[in-house]
RNA sequence: GGUGAUGUAGCUCAGCUGGUUAGAGCGACGCACUCAUAAUGCGUAGGUCGGUGGUUCAAGUCCACCCAUCACCA
């Protein structure tokens, strides 16, 4: 092919201090599409990604354990590319940003902004732990915010009331680290002075590389002014150690994506085919593409573009920012369950199947998506195994039993699988532009059309006919290829599938254009099933299992409240500790930090008020079990009165835990 | 607090620049069929399009305000 296209895609770097999730699948899977979907059309395209090793959480987790970073994020890299791989995610390479290729394009970007005159030296001031010997992102400082009062508030701004300030205006301050109170002290950090590109970014980002919301917030930055960017950060540090600058660090964020590059430099020294210069030169002819969550815009819209043009390279062709992923319309939460790991996942469901749920929800926007088991199940075995597979269920037995295996040597209906090749033109067209929801959608239309046709002709019936075989033969070849093209514009996102049916038909490695040209007088593979339908049980034990992990895996915060005097057997008699049925569940207006809980008790209904708000959705505690303090004094509040008070544990704000008794038990029961 | 995004049938979502009785898939219900991994086909019921107010001959679609959710504030 002499116009294939010459692509680089990135996905957004995993940090390696934690397990991918469904939420960092979300925008493997969405990547992989992309890219599977661009070679299937014959262009070039190399996927590259790498695990993100620097910064402060690892450093500090390094001290923490004891034990070497380089030990922590090798440990991750492995476990990333094990999970990627299992999800059919597949990397040209997967570098990590610890890498001497990082290291060498680090320096050569460093070295270019010098020269080039973007760098400035700039005093500032800066929380400092003294005991921990360190200074404190913001994110490490908690105090009492200075507005609302609210208590144990981050450095950076209040969760309570919304104010942002600068670590040293907080009330009491502390470092989370020693929990010292940190003190104020003066360093030199080196500044990318990003203003001086306003005019590029500003026409880069209308040009067409951004999705309009993307876009309308850069307009937002924009107007408030371009702010230059802090690019250094002091020992003790895990990254590179600036060249000229001891005990001076590259922030990892100037890193990271400088990371997209290097995992490319890594794979050309391997490889003689690719040409790494020519895929950075300002003039390259290789499109660029990087796909991210819509949390890190900043960096990739304005930072990177900025550093890559005050470096002399080219800019990226267009980013892709996608939403955030809920699981039952609620954020991932350790305590529910929901919180599922990679590993987790594929411990007990088919990775293919989270493929085609996602690609079933995915849009060309920054929408946030939704995984809701319960669809997932049903949409899984109606759209995959009910319609899809079981369109070649349905016909191969009849070509195999009246026909040898052979299927005929020409269409009786041509004009079905015309509608099958025009279809696949609007289907590529969902996918170029990401819209893979819609795809999805197109295919199912057109399984829908496959399976009319089958219920049309009745082979069966005919089946039973002497005399018919070659018209049963002939309707069952027309199913098969209706089969073969649907699998053939799902295989971006269903590869293992695609695989296992090319076998079945004795084919190999079907690209795009195959489904113009229909498979006729072929001996088919007997049939066996091509994917089993998705189990709601397994999916229950999959949660059961990601609560039962998390319980084990949460760092257990080292208590340092004391433990009270002790009290009397007859003492904790005294406490009336019931289980109750939550009945009804609410939201009290005015209050925001309350729900009103109408309780169960088994001999009656009382009202409870539980400051639970910030942990728990109403909806999800209606018929739950918890333990109730029973013969607390009625407290009278602006609210209502409340006549009792629930069991759980945790510090509060996201992390309060109900207690909830055992299967078995029934309201009214006594605990002791 | 500021800014951006989102809010449409039980569930998941389409609805481009405003224009006939608001659509699909799944689920529910009914019928048909039995080749197929209890799959498939046909049909029925279900929504005053988050709320309030406004612009217009006409608004889910534009404007204002409010509510809820998500994100960002370097």
């Amino acid at each position: 092919m002499t116009d294939s296209r010459r692509i680089l895609v990135t996905a957004a770097l995993p940090y390696a201090n934690g397990l991918a999730h469904m939420g960092h699948l979300v925008e493997y899977i969405q990547t992989d599409i992309w890219v599977r979907f661009q070679r299937m059309l014959g262009n070039d395209c190399l996927f590259v990604c790498a695990s993100d090793a620097h910064g402060t959480p690892i450093m500090i987790r390094a001290r923490k354990d004891g034990i070497p970073a380089e030990e922590i994020i090798e440990h991750y890299h492995r476990r990333f590319q094990e999970d990627f791989a299992a999800f059919h995610i597949r990397f040209d390479n997967f570098g990590s940003t610890h890498s001497s290729e990082n290291r060498e394009l680090v320096n050569l970007i460093y070295g270019r902004l010098q020269s080039g005159g973007h760098l400035q030296s700039r005093t500032i001031r800066q929380a400092y732990d003294e005991k921990e010997g360190m200074f404190l992102p913001d994110r490490f400082v908690r105090g009492t915010c200075p507005r609302c009062g609210a208590t144990d508030q981050y450095g950076d701004s209040c969760e309570s009331c919304g104010a942002t300030y600068a670590p040293s205006e907080l009330v009491d301050p502390i470092s989370v680290l020693s929990g010292t109170r940190p003190v104020e002290r003066e360093s030199e950090h080196l500044f990318f002075r990003l203003s001086e590109f306003e005019d590029e970014l500003r026409s880069w980002a209308s040009g067409g590389a951004l999705q309009d919301s993307v876009r309308k917030k850069l307009d937002e930055w924009f107007e408030t002014g371009l702010q230059d960017w802090d690019i250094s950060r002091d020992a003790p540090y895990f990254g590179f150690e600036i060249p000229d600058l001891p005990g001076k660090y590259f922030y990892v964020w100037l890193d990271a994506p400088v990371g997209y590059m290097a995992s490319l430099l890594n794979l050309a020294r391997r490889r003689d085919d690719i040409d790494f210069e020519s895929y950075w030169t300002p003039d390259s002819d290789a499109e660029l593409y990087h796909f991210i969550g819509k949390d890190i815009v900043y960096f990739h819209a304005l930072f990177w573009p900025g550093v890559l043009q005050a470096a002399g390279f080219r800019v990226p062709s267009a980013v892709f920012a996608h939403g955030f992923l809920t699981v039952n319309g609620e954020k991932m939460s350790k305590s529910r369950g929901t919180f599922i790991t990679a590993e987790t996942y594929l411990q007990h469901l088919e990775p293919q199947c989270l493929r085609y749920y996602y690609a079933s929800k995915l849009g060309p926007g920054v929408e946030d998506i939704d995984l809701n088991l319960d669809d997932f199940v049903l949409k899984v075995n109606a759209d995959l195994v009910g319609k899809v597979v079981n369109i070649a269920s349905r016909c191969a037995g009849f070509i195999t039993r009246l026909a040898d295996g052979h299927m005929s040597a020409a269409l009786p209906e041509p004009a079905l699988h015309d509608q099958f090749v025009a279809g696949a033109v609007q289907v590529a067209e969902s996918y170029e532009t990401r819209h893979f929801s819609r795809a999805m959608r197109q295919i199912m239309a057109l399984a829908d059309r496959a399976n009319q046709y089958i219920d049309q002709h009745k082979p069966w019936l005919m089946a039973k006919e002497d005399g018919r075989e070659t018209e049963v033969q002939a309707v069952c070849t027309q199913g098969l290829n209706a089969f073969r093209a649907l699998v053939i514009m799902l295989k971006p996102v269903l590869p293992g599938l695609a695989r296992a049916a090319e076998r079945f038909l004795g084919e190999n490695e079907w690209r795009w254009t195959d489904i113009e040209q229909p498979l006729l007088g072929r001996r088919i593979e007997k049939f066996k099933p091509l994917l089993q339908r998705v189990d709601p049980k397994a999916v229950a034990a999959m949660l059961e299992a990601s609560r039962a992990t998390m319980e084990n895996t949460r760092p257990s915060t080292p208590s340092t409240e004391e433990l009270m005097d002790e009290i009397t057997i007859d003492e904790f008699r005294r406490l009336e500790l019931r289980v109750a049925r939550v009945s009804k569940a609410e939201t009290v207006d005015g209050a925001d930090k309350l729900l009103r809980l109408t309780l169960d008790l088994g001999d009656g209904q009382r009202q409870v008020l539980a400051g639970i708000r910030s942990a728990y959705q109403p909806e999800s505690l209606a018929d739950r079990l918890v333990v109730v303090v029973a013969n607390l004094e009625p407290r009278k509040m602006r609210f209502g009165t409340s006549e009792g008070m629930i069991l759980a544990a945790g510090p509060g704000g996201e992390d309060i835990f109900l207690l909830s008794p055992d299967s078995g038990a029934v309201p009214g029961m006594r605990v002791s």
